[in-house]
DNA sequence: AAGATGAACAACCGCGCAATT
DNA sequence: AAATTGCGCGGTTGTTCATCT
């Protein structure tokens, strides 16, 4: 058999927090930290669903969060980051410090589909409306991925943390082979990505023993209380300091954006 | 001033996968 | 191995606020 359920769907609130429900969710966590979200509303007083616990502190109270207007080097990011990655609101979350996978998303649908569609692009596809060819063949660029003499990929400058095998790249630019959740990407060919202005490293985990005929869908190994993906900058960068000599950390429309880190997708 | 409409965002819902029993 | 839950994710809905007519 398995566990016990989740929650007593019967007697716990629903819709708005309250601010009592907020300082005693705040308290608890602050106090207990973020453990198991199932027993956490008993435990903390709160009649509440253990999964809307989870949602209020991860999207609302968590003091990391840096809330207020997105800048128009986000939004830049964000575009771009969704071209990659298409609704993938939790990789694209882990870019941007302090944003929220709901955040992003929300922004996303009120304000930034809006904006490419003035600017006359697909927010969905990212090409050009009315024109099939004007946009296509758009091609995003990856720095080669390093390997280790064992065919582990592992990040430029980084420890060589071998990851299991397989591309290290990402492929893509025939518009017509469409992932269902990335119609942008072509996970199983393992060519290079090219974009003119977006100069990020990405190291797609690959399966460890990478078979053609399997299923190549990319999936996001969850790895509980950290955010997917890790900006890798530097000290220096990261502290806004002035670059330093080792510093290999690459500038995207002025921001640091240093490599991404992709240990946490798998192919499957 | 009041109602209609749209924008913004918090919260909920259902699903898939991994973990657990 | 199978059944079941916990967690996280993306999609959607509901509510509030601002702007327009």
């Amino acid at each position: 058999m398995g566990r016990s359920p989740c929650c007593e769907k019967a007697h716990t609130n629903k819709g708005a927090w309250t601010k009592e429900e907020d300082d005693r969710l705040t308290a608890y966590i602050k106090a207990h930290g973020e453990g198991c979200w199932r027993s956490l509303p008993k435990a903390a007083g709160l009649l509440r669903c253990g999964k809307s616990c989870r949602l209020r502190w991860i999207n609302y109270l968590r003091p990391d969060l840096k809330r207020g207007n997105f800048s128009d080097e986000e939004d830049e990011l964000i575009i771009k980051l969704h071209s990659l990655l298409g609704n993938k609101w939790s990789l694209i979350a882990g870019r941007l410090p302090g944003r929220t996978d709901n955040e992003i998303k929300n922004y996303w649908n009120t304000h930034i589909r809006r904006k490419l569609t003035s600017r006359g692009i697909d927010p969905v596809t990212h090409r050009a409306i009315n024109s099939d060819h004007a946009a296509s063949n758009i091609t995003i660029s990856f720095e080669t991925a390093q390997r280790d003499d064992k065919g582990a990929v592992f990040r430029r400058g980084a420890e060589p943390t071998k990851v299991a095998a397989a591309a290290a790249a990402i492929t893509h630019v025939d518009h017509h082979h469409h992932h269902r959740s990335n119609p942008q990407m072509d996970w199983g060919q393992g060519k290079p990505l090219k974009c003119p202005d977006l100069n990020l490293d990405l190291c797609i985990s690959p399966p460890s023993h990478e078979d053609p005929m399997v299923d190549t869908k990319p999936v996001v190994k969850r790895e509980a209380g950290v955010g997917v993906g890790v900006v890798g900058l530097c000290f220096s960068c990261s502290m806004g300091l002035p670059r330093s000599v080792e510093c290999k950390c690459s500038s995207f429309m002025g921001l640091r954006t240093a490599m991404l880190d992709f240990r946490s997708i798998e192919m499957k």
